[in-house]
DNA sequence: CGTGGGCTTGACGCCATTCAATCTCCGTGG
DNA sequence: CCACGGAGATTGAATGGCGTCAAGCCCACG
């Protein structure tokens, strides 16, 4: 799916053709990498900016104790480091989940794009608005709801986000009960519990890391999701 | 503190003089707003964008049930809705915490800075990035550390960015507990009981919402504090 | 002087962690 | 071909952090 990236952009501003062909251009080299590598590390400041085609990466931090906290999911049409140059430097680390089709853009490239295709430029700075969103709604689901409920609205989190690339019925989410795991703040031991009583509750249906939803609209009730802050446009 | 915007972009990207003298002349008009009043409010699209100059405000969510979730603080310097042209709709509302003096700015007069001071746009951007920055560190406090810890680190972090705006002897953090178990994500009785144990250790002094700091050091040592986060120039 | 908001404290219960053991599935090497 | 080992999933029992419920205290304010 090379036009992945496009897609995603215009759920955030009204690309033209010449965008869209701008952006086919940009990601006509990607390489593929394994699952749980890292791609930028904490601490680096990055010459090239990546993008995620395909598979599912993460940003994530590791605790003086040795404990791992999973801040964002990133999937296919997800800029991984778009605005670094502005921070200067990674406060985080973004490593992939499962095997990866990255495309690595020379920076310079990037100041190109930027300067010279405004409506590019905006929609890569909607995207980034919309992960700061995206953040908001994890540390309110974090901080007010239990393990269940914050399960299940990551798993309608995810669906929504796979449906609005057009991957809706590529949705499997192959992830580890661990991952799962250190997304939400709770141990391996309760993740498996809390899917284990989602499965029972017919919510989800789960088996060898691919989850399928009999109904979302039931999945969203049960977890009070309101999809108001993806900003998804319809 | 009438330059205390200038101060804390000036965190972000070198301003030369003509900049700050922009940003003076555009934070000449402020008004007073009392405290627990909404600045905007979960789907308005304001034709304002609205700065603090002085008092607490925060970003905050109302769940379904009547509980509230405060996802960010914002101090004198701070943006509320810098970006929000580009997302189209608050997904949360603002509020104050505290009396507050206020700024409202045009979206027109914003946008004519943004396009004819590039230093200042680079600073916004700039302050924007940090706030998510700083999202992706609560999350890992909620997420990962118990409540005594995740205080603390709340209590450093907004030591620093108190200081990094030149009010480290302003700092007091005038807030209720309810507000702070909101921003925490905990119950009120419990911040009680963890603000108590924090006192009795000696690592905080703090009565009648004023709150001092005898050792810095320490307290950063014993929430695990790294300022890298914050990414102050130092 | 009464009232309400915020702070404090105690008892009890639950959600989630911790520790530990078992099971399945695979890939690898003898 | 099968033994072996490691990763991930599953389950049980005990512990503990935090929530819930409830009552009482302090103090500013009308």
């Amino acid at each position: 799916m090379p036009n992945t990236v496009a897609r995603k952009l215009a759920n955030g501003a009204a690309l033209q053709a010449d965008d869209k062909e701008r952006l086919r251009d940009l990601i006509r080299d990607w390489r593929t990498v394994p699952a749980r590598t890292d791609i930028i590390r904490h601490g680096d400041d990055p010459e090239f900016v990546h993008a995620i085609l395909e598979g599912i990466a993460c940003r994530y931090k590791i605790l003086p104790d040795g404990r791992r906290s999973i801040m964002a999911l990133l999937i296919p049409g997800d800029w991984c480091d778009m605005h670094i140059a502005i921070l200067g430097r990674m406060d985080h680390s973004i490593g992939t989940l499962t095997p990866c089709r990255v495309v690595d853009i020379a920076r310079s490239e990037i100041e190109e794009l930027l300067q010279n295709h405004p409506r590019i430029a905006r929609a890569m700075w909607w995207a980034t608005l919309v992960d700061e969103a995206v953040l908001r709604e994890w540390l309110v689901n974090m901080g007010k709801r239990r393990a269940d409920r914050q399960m299940a609205h990551l798993f309608c989190e995810l669906y929504l986000r796979f449906a609005s690339i057009g991957w809706a019925e590529d949705f499997a989410l192959p992830m580890t009960q661990e991952q799962l795991a250190d997304t939400l703040g709770i141990t391996v031991v309760h993740a498996q519990r809390v899917i284990a009583t989602l499965r029972d509750d017919g919510l989800i249906d789960i088996r060898d890391r691919q989850i399928a939803i009999p109904d979302i609209r039931r999945l969203m009730d049960f977890a009070e999701f309101d999809p108001d802050y993806l900003h998804l446009p319809y």
